[in-house]
DNA sequence: AGAAAAAACTGAAACGTTACAGGTAATTTT
DNA sequence: AAAATTACCTGTAACGTTTCAGTTTTTTCT
């Protein structure tokens, strides 16, 4: 099958696209003209404005992105990097999502990055810088030190930040107050009459490690509870090995009685272990979790957790990159979710 | 902070991102030359060549995309089109992933588009067109006679879906095997002693409801058992009335022995269905289940599963967009993976 | 009435790339 | 030695857009 009616070189084409040059023709006016009306240029009379926009919707013109681009250096994209090494369940989907339906009313792109973070979390954003390739760029895995940051404010790149970082730099980020949350998980398991706690924090480098320790150690000061320690374990070993260690931790003669974990998926090896000591959850143990999608409950209703609102973060994130490219000052995009609490199981 | 060395109109930029024509004065060459050189034209002498190269790697050179898209129409983007029902438990992350890991070797970027699939699938699809966003697209979800591959076939534009049709299009796909899953699925069941079993398939609508279907109809016909229905439950239906009726079906008098899912988050429910009427995995009933994460049999290790692997399918199909790009025939485009089960809990 | 200002519109140039239709010099053929 | 061929190279135009520096027409001011 090949083209039928293929056009001449001049304008009124049939089937092809329609171009600011097709507008002009049917408008009889020149393509300047129609350009700025259909930006609401002040010079442009407001009958010829309505009388472009009509024939503009008419043929249901798109401005040609390559055009915008290549003239303004506007790319109308908005970058999302994503670690591999990122928690699986569900975090990637429902961040994805949130970001889409805010982007879905603009004419803005989500181009999805996806990189080891482990190997070398610059080179996306060098990319980016080095080819120009977005006009916004959303990062997360913060460090308190962060060299993306550093680098992204040094050359004016605008930029969303999923966690916080600490280094004196004033830019836009959403979070969810880590703090906040192992705090009150404290609270509730001293609640449930728990005293020997353990917590299964990030790995150190990353921003929220640190707010969930300092979370971890206000509630073990104000409630009077000791901490068992969860030696090397990190959200991110691998779950064989956070089972084994809770089973072996749950066999010694000093059990903990309440383990704090940051991570969903890490929960479900906590879960494990544990029962594989023979502790019941609800009865000699309480596990608090935070998790990216309602699963944990369904699997141990007695499990107490909080549900990050991971599509909420994308809402969030996405509306601060546009506000951040129109220019608004980044202190005025800044915020943080806090816990909520799911429905409980039988205690309740 | 303003601009440093703001380069004059002319070539040879300090800081300024480097063009054939940075190139072509560098080299002293024509524009036309340079660009023929990195495209290793044969009218182009082989140490002009040589030299060209050396000088585009030397400054870093990458071609500027807007400037490609304008001049040829190639946009060097794969559109993922995803629906936002799908299913959250790690598909859209892994499905990313494998994409990613196909195209970090080449110019594409990854441009993902949720939209509703219930409201109107062919919307994403009709944008990728009449806006030409993407060289390639990635489909999913299915349909015997599927309008999105009609017309992208029509109009001449390259995809892949995840799922096969029925409507005589010869197309590139890729898909997990379904049939043979549930087929397996009712043949382990008897193995283990079960004879009264019930699938919870996915929307009718779609065409792995009716490959599953035709799997679990030849496994009680060839192994003789009896099905015992799912109402008008669907993968697609929400957690908790799946659990309602599972309890519900548990406490019948002719109860199932055997349940096969096509959804791991589906799956969560019927477990805690069955358990709420008093039926224990592995004793007085078997659930079996796909998943797209290993996460069933750390939370029930006598649950029976198969992953799929969304990650693979994820490359494949990256694969095999890029493929048909560049020409390859459609039938050479065509994979399906078959079932593998995990390792077993206690009983093996 | 003439000058000045305002309103409405427009052509040319440029962003970076590639296709096309050449050009020039060296080499081969006759 | 002239003609033809080959090997290499290049300028121009075009893709669709916006910015700049106008031009023309109408209105307002003096």
């Amino acid at each position: 099958m090949d083209e039928i009616r293929k056009t001449s070189t001049s304008s009124a084409a049939a089937n092809e696209r329609p171009t600011l040059k097709t507008i002009a023709f049917m408008t009889g006016l020149g393509i300047t003209t129609v350009s700025r009306a259909l930006k609401d240029a002040p010079d442009i009379g407001s009958e010829t404005k309505e009388r472009v926009r009509l024939v503009a919707r008419q043929l249901g013109y798109q401005p040609n992105r390559a055009g915008v681009r290549l003239r303004t250096g506007k790319t109308n994209v908005i970058a999302l990097v994503l670690s591999i090494e990122q928690e699986l369940m569900g975090f990637t989907s429902q961040m994805v999502q949130g970001i889409s339906e805010v982007l879905g009313g603009t004419q803005y792109h989500l181009v999805v990055t996806p990189h080891s973070f482990e190997k070398d979390p610059m080179v996306p954003v060098r990319y980016i810088l080095d080819t120009g390739s977005a006009d916004g760029v959303i990062i997360s895995r913060m460090e308190p030190e962060d060299p993306r940051v550093h680098l992204m404010t040094e050359r004016n790149l605008p930029f969303v930040t999923h966690g916080r970082t600490d280094m004196g730099i004033v830019h836009p980020f959403h979070d969810f107050d880590n703090e906040a949350y192992v705090y009150q998980a404290v609270q509730r398991l001293v609640q449930r009459g728990r005293r020997r706690i353990a917590l299964l924090a990030p790995l150190s480098r990353f921003s929220y490690q640190i707010h969930s320790r300092i979370g971890f150690e206000h509630g073990l000061n104000d409630f009077q509870v000791t901490e068992v320690s969860m030696g090397r374990m990190t959200t991110e070993t691998p779950l064989e090995e956070i089972r084994a260690y809770a089973e072996r931790l749950c066999r010694l003669t000093e059990p903990p009685d309440g383990i704090i974990s940051l991570s969903g998926s890490a929960s479900i090896a906590l879960v494990a272990g544990a029962e594989a000591a023979g502790r019941r959850l609800g009865k000699e143990i309480d596990i608090v979790s935070k998790q990216s999608a309602e699963f944990l409950n369904w699997i141990r209703p007695e499990m107490l957790t909080v549900t990050e609102d991971v599509r909420h973060a994308g809402r969030e994130l996405a509306k601060a990159v546009l506000a951040r490219i129109d220019g608004v000052a980044p202190e005025l995009l800044q915020s943080i979710d806090g816990p909520v609490w799911s429905q409980m199981g039988p205690k309740d």
